[in-house]
DNA sequence: TAAAAGTCTTAAACTAGTTCATTTTTTTTC
DNA sequence: GAAAAAAAATGAACTAGTTTAAGACTTTTA
């Protein structure tokens, strides 16, 4: 069996949890559409209903909405080997209150929600590898959520920085502060005192 | 077969979205353990590496962090009907950095860490149970994220009010203060100010 | 490759939220 | 049910983060 690059990509993802046969692999990537997205362009916008989860293979994108003031909030940047998508509109089927936007030139695996659902029916293993996907991704918002609500956007920025070296060189300074939750003007002066420092 | 009131409460919760046979309701039951804890008793504390997974049929819990000024961060306030406990411990078997402490008696169904991997090689179900379960608290904190470092305290008072108004009655002022993540003295503020409008 | 558009920096005036200190009110405990 | 302990309210002085505005630098586009 020959799989492409971008299925040999995911393939390896899902193998961190759950163990596929070769049967397993080919009917899974079947049910995988392959998207494009150019810098700038959107992979999907506030008010649609969300069709797909994302698997990046390649590129950046971030994840935001808008406020009442049309000021953006970034909830998550993607990169290759992750997962994204507005999880809340894709399960309910009720308009999303999110953008996603290329920052890059990227391209992704999407698995549209009826074929979700069939593949938990035809290979029941995908709801243990679910499991431990959001288990993980749980894990992580209830620590960010925390450190919303107790950290100063300094510790938030230092945080940050260290646990995501490789995501903070490919993303503008104002999409971080997009990210932390401040004005650009502040993460500017919070950036030249870490650096300073 | 004959299950007790706390049994019925968590079996009811589980088929919210899992069917289960009586066989299998009997042998899951058979996997709980029983605890009860006093009004101010730690259900766990920080050090401690999670034992349990916990549902709550009688009480209420508040589970928080210390920061290094000793100020305490409530990550979630647990009633009857909610699941709850430190899901990062729990699953690497690392020390918690969380207190989980009843304000009021409380009674719970646990279940341990061995338990846990039993009940999945015996009811396999379960892998959809604690995926859809985890999907939907992912929704929830994704959404809390957000709101921490986009909203002002008054308008996260205001939607935490709305959202979840047989908790609030049940807590104090100081311990929805840590929740919302400010001072007791700015929640009181906030509180009187709404309260005018 | 010049012009336009967007990003980053700096600074002054402002606001949301903190800190500290004191008093009043409510809850707990013996 | 009185005394002690904890929670809530109020206010003044403070700090983290915002707003507005203007100039410098960088990237995109025609």
């Amino acid at each position: 069996m020959n799989f492409k690059e971008s299925h040999h990509l995911i393939l390896n993802n899902i193998s961190r949890f759950i163990h596929l046969t070769e049967l397993e692999k080919q009917k899974y990537v079947s049910l995988l559409t392959e998207i494009r997205v150019k810098k700038k362009d959107f992979l999907m916008q506030a008010g649609e209903i969300t069709k797909y989860e994302y698997f990046i293979t390649k590129g950046c994108l971030k994840v935001y909405t808008l406020d009442e003031d049309g000021a953006p909030h970034i909830s998550m940047f993607a990169i290759e080997d992750y997962w994204t998508g507005d999880i809340s509109s894709f399960m309910t089927k009720e308009p999303s209150r999110y953008y996603i936007k290329a920052t890059e030139h990227s391209e992704l695996l999407g698995i549209s929600r009826t074929n979700y659902d069939v593949l938990f029916q035809e290979i029941p293993k995908f709801e243990r590898f679910y499991r431990i996907l959001y288990q993980r991704s749980l894990i992580s918002y209830i620590r960010r959520s925390n450190h919303g609500i107790s950290l100063t956007a300094e510790e938030r920025y230092i945080i940050f920085k260290k646990k995501y070296p490789q995501i903070i060189n490919r993303i503008t300074q104002k999409d971080l502060a997009a990210y932390i939750g401040i004005t650009p003007e502040f993460m500017s002066k919070i950036i030249s005192k870490v650096n300073r420092m």
